[in-house]
DNA sequence: TATAATAAGTGTTGTAAATACATTTATTTA
DNA sequence: TAAATAAATGTATTTACAACACTTATTATA
C-alpha cells in the first residue's frame, strides 16, 4: 500500500520515570545520557519504539533494560510534544511512570548506565524537558496514591504499617495520626497481619504485612481515603 | 546539526473527543473519514501534526477547524501507539478530549467535515482504534467530573439548576435528590443566581445561574463532592 | 535487676458532612 | 377557579472524620 504522502514523520521515544522508595524519602531513579546531545547529564530511562511495539511494550522494555524487573506497575502519564524538546532533531517522547520495590533493584541492577537514585526533593537538572517529565508524574502519583491503593508497589513483600505511614507521609509532605492512619489502612481490608515483626526500627518490633493480593487485584481501582482532605488539596 | 541515525520515525496524529450536552443526553461530535483508508467511515476529527506545532496547539488547531471554537475546555487524554492502529501506515496518536457548548458549534458549524452528533450511547462503529478512545474519554469524564467542576463546559453562558443535575444525571448515569443536589452544588459558591427564569421547560420557570467566573478560574482543579460515592465507583 | 528510653499499638468522643425524606409555591391551561 | 406541572426549600438522622493520650513490649543502662 502507498505511504501517506507529503506528511512528515517524527521519532518516538518512551521516557520513564521509575520512583522507589527507601524507607525514608521517595527517590527516582536516573542514568547518565548516553548519546550526544547532552551526553553525560542525568536523564530519565528512555529509548525510541521500535517498529512492532505499542507504547505499553516500549515502557516496560526500556524499564527492564535497566532494572531487569518485569511485571512492574507502569501507567502512562502524558505524551511531550514540544517542537523544540530535542534540539537535535524532533523527537516526541510518551512518558511513563513506574512504582519499584528499590530492594528489587538493587539485586537485578544492571552497571551499565550509571544509574543512580536521587531523592525526589534533590533532583540534578535534568536533559531536556526531562524535569518537566518529572514533576508531572510527582504529581500525578500524588493525585492517584490519594485516592487508589498504590503506594503498596513500593514496599517489599512484608512491611509494616509505620513503614507504611511514612511512605505516605513522605509523597504527601505531611503528618498523620497514627491511630486514624491504622484504622483507615485497616478498613480497606487490603492488608494481612502476618506473625512475625520487624525488630530492625523499634526496641518493641512492629508486626509485618503482607497485602491480600486477591483483594488488591480486585480494588486496584477502587477508592480509598486515606489522605485527610484538606491537606493536600484544595477543597472548595 | 547531523539527524539521528538508524531510528524509524512515524506519523504523529492528534484526535478529538469533542463532547457536547443538548439538555437531554451527552453526545460526541463525529465526521467521516475523507482519506483511505476507511474513507466514508465514522471517524473522530484528527489531524497529523505539524512541523512547528506541539499536541496542545494541534488539538485545538484540528478542534477550531472543525467547529470554529477557541479557548475550549481540552485536555490530553493518552497516546495510543498500537503498531496496527492504523494498517496503512504506521500512526500514532495522542488524543484529547474537548468540552464544547453545543450552541455554540451550532452557529460556527463548518459543514466541510459532515459532522454528526451521536448520543454518546449509540456511537457507531468507527475506523481504527477510535471506539477505544471514545471508551477511555468516556471513562475519563466520568472520573474527573466526579471530583472537579468541569461539567459547566457543556453548559451555556446561563442555565438552570434543573439542566445542570440532569447534566450530571446523564453522564453518571443515575439520578440525584434534587434537594440534596442543590445544596451541593450551592455550597460551592460557584454559581450566581440571575433574576430572571428559564420558562421553556416548566411552568413555574427555574431561575438561571451564572458561573461565578473568578470563583470557577481558581477552583477548577479544587475538589467537588457532587456524586453519591457508592452509585459509581466501588469504595473498598 | 530495676529503671529509663523508645517506638508500637490501641479506643473514645465530639463534630461535620451526607443522606433521606415531603410540603409549599409559582404559573399555565382547561 | 381548579387542576396540573415542575421548582424551590428545611429538618432530622446517620455516618464518616478528626482530635486526642495512655499502655505495652523490648532493649539498654544504671
Amino acid at each position: 500500500m502507498p505511504k501517506y504522502q507529503k506528511q512528515f514523520r517524527i521519532l518516538v521515544a518512551v521516557d520513564c520515570i521509575i520512583f522507589g522508595f527507601d524507607g525514608v524519602e521517595l527517590k527516582i531513579l536516573l542514568v547518565k545520557r548516553a548519546l550526544e546531545p547532552e551526553k553525560g547529564k542525568w536523564s530519565l530511562m528512555g529509548g525510541y519504539i521500535t517498529e512492532k511495539e505499542n507504547f505499553d511494550r516500549g515502557g516496560a522494555r526500556i524499564l527492564k533494560q535497566l532494572t531487569g524487573l518485569e511485571g512492574v506497575y507502569m501507567e502512562q502519564l502524558h505524551a511531550f510534544g514540544h517542537p523544540d524538546r530535542d534540539p537535535h532533531e524532533r523527537t516526541i517522547a510518551v512518558a511513563y511512570f513506574a512504582l519499584i520495590d528499590i530492594n528489587q533493584f538493587e539485586k537485578q541492577l544492571s552497571t551499565e548506565y550509571h544509574a543512580e537514585w536521587f531523592p525526589i526533593k534533590k533532583i540534578p537538572k535534568l536533559v531536556f524537558d526531562h524535569g518537566n517529565m518529572v514533576a508531572k508524574a510527582k504529581e500525578r502519583l500524588r493525585y492517584k496514591a490519594a485516592f487508589h491503593p498504590i503506594l503498596f508497589e513500593l514496599l517489599p513483600e512484608k512491611f509494616t504499617l509505620p513503614q507504611l505511614q511514612s511512605l505516605y507521609e513522605g509523597i504527601f509532605d505531611t503528618e498523620f495520626d497514627k491511630r486514624n492512619f491504622s484504622r483507615k489502612i485497616q478498613s480497606t481490608k487490603l492488608l494481612v497481619k502476618q506473625k512475625d515483626k520487624d525488630k530492625e526500627s523499634s526496641k518493641k518490633g512492629a508486626y509485618y504485612y503482607k497485602l491480600d493480593k486477591r483483594r488488591y487485584a480486585a480494588n486496584l481501582h477502587a477508592f480509598l481515603n486515606i489522605i485527610p482532605n484538606p491537606v493536600i488539596f484544595n477543597r472548595i
